[in-house]
DNA sequence: GGTCAAGAGAAAATCGATATTAATGACCGC
DNA sequence: GCGGTCATTAATATCGATTTTCTCTTGACC
């Protein structure tokens, strides 16, 4: 009987702090990771921001450079695509699975957390991205998957799809999509997959994929190949 | 003008040693990793050992539990299964996308790989996994995806057999699959890969993957909900 | 004028020690 | 005799200092 720990660690809390950081657009992908900075500003030692940023290294959304530190991921043109590629295939698999399988709970879910995303506005006053919006779309998409019946395959849908995020915001700070109706993909989604079709779900999140992608190169491209990698020179 | 660094860090030395520990079964599934013993062993410091874990937990071959430490990943039936199930549908999904995009040098790749690990026995003379055949066998695997043109599909994948391979020696040691022609599977897999026909590598995979896993399944229900867990009491 | 090399400075990697926390087993009361 | 409580012990988590490595600047040389 021992419950999962109640008292969270140091580290689980940098870990969480940076990480959310990370994925609120507050650093600019390609830029480095100073871990001096971090202990500064959260008030512990190297040994702990070391770990929570290896951990993030981990998960592909910081780059580790043996002996030259840590950088938030940067994005080449060539390595979005093949994330968009993955992300395609794997979520796409696992909408079909979830409509395969999924159950109704599952099917409740989905109707729920589209309902709270069609009701939460995208960007606030200031043009930003609302950070209220970016928790419920992340909720949406994964409800979606969520009846896949497969932890596993679920987790790493959702671990390609932070990556994504990462850059999300930039392109959607920069590059506003006036273009598109945001709203309407998700509706259609949601849609499509209540009512069990396929392969008409999987189309439409595949679409809803890929120009989220062809935006993100757009913004990627006016502004060069990312703000300078730590490599490339 | 970078190269990627020439002289590995400690860190890295360390992870690879106790990576290659894991995959060859020199661990017990469930036992716990003393930190302390490892410093000892590699004479390198706590904090090296350390992060060399944290990797490997991010890769899913080491479990982490907050203040209690590391052990290697348990498998309860359940677990192989939510694995067994992922690896079916990502690897097949990445055969899929080779057998449709994969050129003449992945062709031969498969072949040569295929050559190689026909050529190799499986088991040493005192009736152990041979570690020629591990080397060979994960070579083969690999090269079968490797056509699929997208390098992160082929990372998760990859990261999956890993985790299952953590088992496959367990179950190898001690329920030695009389009744498989595992030389057979793999000649059918990559006869059929190398004609392009989709339908029947996939499914020569899937049912590879999923009697590897029978007999995995066999070992657990028979030695008992495998190692003591960290957790489990 | 440009290239390359030496040196100062900054950052990362590693270490050994300290503070916390969980596991172990003896001890006491019921 | 049994259950629970409290010291003891072992291992983890965290820290701050040291060593090593890279980076950037400056200046000599081709």
């Amino acid at each position: 009987m021992v419950g999962p720990p109640v008292k969270p660690t140091r580290v689980q809390e940098v870990y969480d702090r940076i990480r959310a950081s990370l994925l609120n657009g507050e650093l600019e992908p390609g830029s480095k990771l100073k871990i001096g900075d971090f202990t500064a500003r959260y008030g512990v030692s190297l040994s702990v921001v070391r770990e929570a940023v290896t951990r993030l290294a981990g998960e592909g959304l910081v780059e580790a450079t043996p002996q030259r530190g840590f950088a938030v991921a940067t994005l080449t043109v060539d390595a979005l695509q093949d994330l968009t590629r993955a992300r395609v295939l794997i979520e796409t698999l696992a909408l079909s699975e979830s409509i395969k399988f999924g159950d109704l709970a599952w099917e409740s879910a989905v109707l729920a957390t589209h309902h709270t995303l069609a009701g939460t506005r995208m960007t606030t006053a200031d043009g930003h991205v609302a950070p209220d919006f970016t928790v419920a779309h992340r909720t949406f998409h994964n409800a979606l998957l969520a009846g896949c019946g497969s932890a596993r395959l679920e987790g790493i849908a959702t671990g390609l799809r932070d990556c994504a995020e990462l850059y999300r915001h930039w392109s959607q700070e920069f590059a506003h999509e006036a273009d598109r109706d945001i709203a309407a993909e998700h509706r259609a989604i949601a849609e499509l997959t209540v009512a069990r079709d396929e392969a008409g779900a999987t189309r439409a999140l595949r679409e809803h994929i890929e120009r989220t992608t062809a935006a993100l190169v757009r913004y990627v491209e006016r502004t060069g190949p990312a703000p300078t990698s730590a490599y490339s020179a």
